[in-house]
DNA sequence: AGTTAAAAACAGACCGGTTGGTATGGTGGA
DNA sequence: TCCACCATACCAACCGGTCTGTTTTTAACT
């Protein structure tokens, strides 16, 4: 794999675990096992160029992730469950959630740059666009799919911050068995 | 106002805004107006001490706030929707929630101390237990009440998050239309 | 194919500034 | 006299970022 990739993968699961702040360039290139010269051929803008390549990173395997269960399932409810019980699995595993919320850099982001607000906004945006399109299939009128989905990604986004704080799945299954009232 | 009540006031709003690692000591003796050694005096194992502190402050405030609301209303319903409309005003008043939330926190907590995580816990745990009670008195069962409450609080942090992304009240406001459909 | 120059990729020393934290000494009131 | 309270100077470690120089790859021309 081409450096720039490998600095890209291993400072997105930093940067998810530890937050922007919380990761100084230094612990990067130690764990990527290259020099900050060439940390800085890649990213000439530094850290902040590097974290909104990561938040793209992010945006595509987030995406693709949750594409794949939306196409399996029949209706929103099923794939919204399938995707919660995933979520849970990995969670009760491994005890993070690495890799699904991206919220440790979404709440920093109010004293960092108006680009990486605007990546964060895109991450958020597409997640609804895939539960909403599902909706619309299932014969929800626009507004409502819209209400639906946006409740979706708040209460899911919730509901991992939940977990995170209580060493607990319980939220998330909660969540799960709450989600056909909505629809 | 003595100074230690000083420093834990404005540690809390700049930890709010910006993180706990987004805040140096020297950013908060500066904004107190006070020194090192004072600080040093008054919480004597540091910076992750004085957070603690803060998030209990938080913790009576924010709980405060809601309280007085949910006692004003007669139903959960009622209620929360207040509560939710005076998110809405202060956020589109003031660009922010602060105050409000304190997910900047939260999110780095998987990298601080077990002490922290516990403090964050409790706060959480707090603002459900009031929800609950509104819940049970609304006719609930233990367990009905209980899952609600749980669903109220994440799809509002969660709501929170996105707003702050997006820079738009909406999501608040949808959530706030969407949650009778639920009780 | 062989030569060469340019460009891309990488390495690591170094910068000023800041970090959280400590040690010491002074000051005012009980 | 004592002690809570505060101020100052100072520390090593680290921060993000810049610099210069070396290696490696690429491309062009004979």
């Amino acid at each position: 794999m081409d450096t720039k990739s490998l600095i890209i993968e291993i400072a997105t699961n930093l940067f998810q675990q530890k937050g922007y702040k919380g990761v100084g360039l230094n612990e990067i290139i130690k764990a990527c096992n290259i020099s900050k010269g060439s940390l800085y051929h890649h990213f000439p803008n530094g850290k902040e160029e590097l974290l909104i390549a990561c938040l793209q990173l992010l945006n595509e395997e987030i995406t693709k992730d949750i594409v794949e269960i939306f196409e399996r399932y029949p209706t929103t409810r099923e794939a919204a469950e399938a995707m919660i019980s995933k979520l849970v699995e990995n969670f009760e595993a491994e005890g993070t959630l690495t890799g699904y919320t991206f919220s440790s850099i979404v709440s920093e982001m109010a004293s960092l740059s108006e680009p990486v607000r605007n990546a964060c906004a895109q991450l958020y945006q597409k997640i609804q666009a895939i539960y909403m399109e599902k909706l619309l299939a299932d014969g929800f009128t626009k507004d409502k799919a819209n209400a639906i989905a946006l409740m979706m990604t708040a209460s899911i986004e919730g509901a991992m911050l939940l977990c995170l704080t209580q060493k607990e799945a319980e939220p998330l299954k909660i969540i799960s068995q709450l989600l056909p009232k909505m629809l």
